[in-house]
DNA sequence: ACCGATTACGAGTGGCGTAATTATT
DNA sequence: AATAATTACGCCACTCGTAATCGGT
């Protein structure tokens, strides 16, 4: 499993399409479509049902959707605790914490 | 980011070495070393001081642990719900919730 | 017939391992 | 000298986009 496959696998849910998730995302169809097939396979549950034309989660995937997003929202919060912490690698002087470069 | 680059930064912080991370985690250490490289790039910090001949986690690195576990164990949490959530994709009857299959 | 999802194919990117290099104890 | 981290090189796997196919409204 992969970040990636978490986040297609929410803008899918969201968007209630693949094609809508594909635009949302910046990728084709298609890898949406894969990236959801494997993301299934990896966990062995089928997250969407898609025998008709429409697109809606299954009961797993209502149950998975959130424990992605709080997966999701883990590693964005580590990324704001990196603006925040320590010095910055290529500042000597590190007198920024997050936005005080000027304009 | 990757969830691999998590691991790998959570594995030396707590081997205290990229050659025992490497070992736990079944890679080379050249795949470690740029792993770790290639986190603190995507961060902008300096997670592990290896100035000397020891390794030891910068203040950022320490700062950025617990998140990093946090989210490792969110999608760890996404798994575990995933063994208990709705029906197996290959699973027509779908009697064993999890372990039920014997031995 | 149209819209949407899936599959096939080829290209580009990235990760890993092995080997060589550099530094520290 | 030995151990450990980094860098270079080549290979393999994965992902993406485009195009064709299948299914449903």
């Amino acid at each position: 499993m992969d970040l990636r496959h978490l986040s297609t696998f929410v803008a899918v849910a969201e968007e209630g399409s693949f094609s809508r998730a594909a635009d949302r995302l910046r990728i084709a169809q298609s890898a949406v479509s894969r990236t959801i097939r494997d993301l299934e396979r990896d966990l062995g549950r089928q997250l969407f049902d898609r025998s008709t034309h429409h697109v809606a989660l299954t009961q797993a995937g209502h149950e998975l959707l959130d424990s992605a997003r709080a997966a999701l929202t883990a590693v964005d919060t580590l990324r704001v605790a990196a603006e925040d912490a320590g010095e910055c690698i290529r500042c000597p002087r590190d007198g920024q914490k997050k936005g005080t470069e000027d304009t």
